[in-house]
DNA sequence: GGAGGGTTACTCGGATAGATCGTGTCCGAGTCCAAGGGG
DNA sequence: CCCCTTGGACTCGGACACGATCTATCCGAGTAACCCTCC
């Protein structure tokens, strides 16, 4: 039970590639670099953002990745989904149905395992607060807590 | 992103526990019979709990698996620590203080990154939940959709 | 000067290895029960 | 009849393979910009 990394650097691509908007497609290299990270591996990350319709690329000479909608429009819960996949991490195996529940009737199936229930209700818990958080409340906070932090990166970036 | 089926696995097993507790302790092969599952590997399985003092292992003739406690003092949150570990699912590697961060200050970071914070209250949520759930509710639930199952086990196992 | 074509350099995308973790199996140390013999 | 010893079989617990998923890398198809030539 661990969540891929990508999922981290997919996050922190889209909020940089907001502030760089202005300059069109931004390559997997420039990004890799702002985080120091395996240009090529970042690049498999973010495909399936593209397939996900979270960015869009771009292909040959000042190509890249740019954000296909506002960060509004964007959730934790998209970015987990696209990168993760669409399955529950709890995956109910109805091990209820062999052993001694084998001979039983069909019909004592009828209602869900009572512990995938919970299980499931916990989880969506989960998948509810990660929808609610938008990208843009968390480029908010962070933009908050490091007021100057845009420009900075911005002047990093286009001296580069 | 996957939990071990061994959750699930230790749950039911719980569960079985609490009806089978006046035979006194079950045997691991008893058990794995009981949900049609490899005996070895459920062994495996259910000695985090008894670390996590959950559960307590009797060697020897006759010996096996007990509850330690009530289940209205097993949460799910519980069985799911004892096998995945401590370890939260989303770990942020601090990739900003690398690349284009890496020139600023120390000061910079002493505000957590945005994006781990709002991924770890999301978890934070399911983790509530997973806590909220005493397994001692699982079972009533499961009890109240299936009045006579837990005679039928017990008579099931009772021949055996 | 402007347009068109060819070259070039750069991009993404998927196909290909290595590492880590989850899954499954096996055997040994330890222990409890039961039977048998002696008092 | 009761107690102690001894044997045995059964249990958990950890050590040992196998497979799948995550991590990381490489190369090729495609494309947009650029430059050079020609009109």
């Amino acid at each position: 039970m661990k969540i891929n990394e990508g999922v981290e650097w997919a996050a922190h691509c889209c909020l940089l590639l907001n502030w760089m908007e202005a300059d069109g497609p931004v390559s997997t290299a420039r990004l890799a670099a702002g985080y120091g990270l395996p240009p090529a591996y970042l690049n498999k990350q973010l495909q399936p953002l593209v397939k996900a319709g979270v960015l869009t690329s771009t292909a040959g000479k000042k190509g890249g990745f740019r954000l296909a909608k506002g960060l509004g429009d964007i959730t934790l819960m998209d970015i987990l989904t696209a990168i993760e996949g669409p399955d529950e991490a709890f995956k109910c195996a109805e091990i209820r149905q062999a052993g001694v529940w084998a001979d039983l009737p069909a019909s004592a199936f009828r209602a869900p395992c009572a512990i995938d229930t919970a299980m499931r209700s916990a989880e969506l818990e989960w998948r509810r607060a990660l929808a609610a958080q938008t990208l843009a409340q968390v480029q908010a906070n962070a933009e908050l807590q490091a007021p100057g932090l845009r420009r900075q990166v911005q002047d990093w970036y286009a001296a580069r």
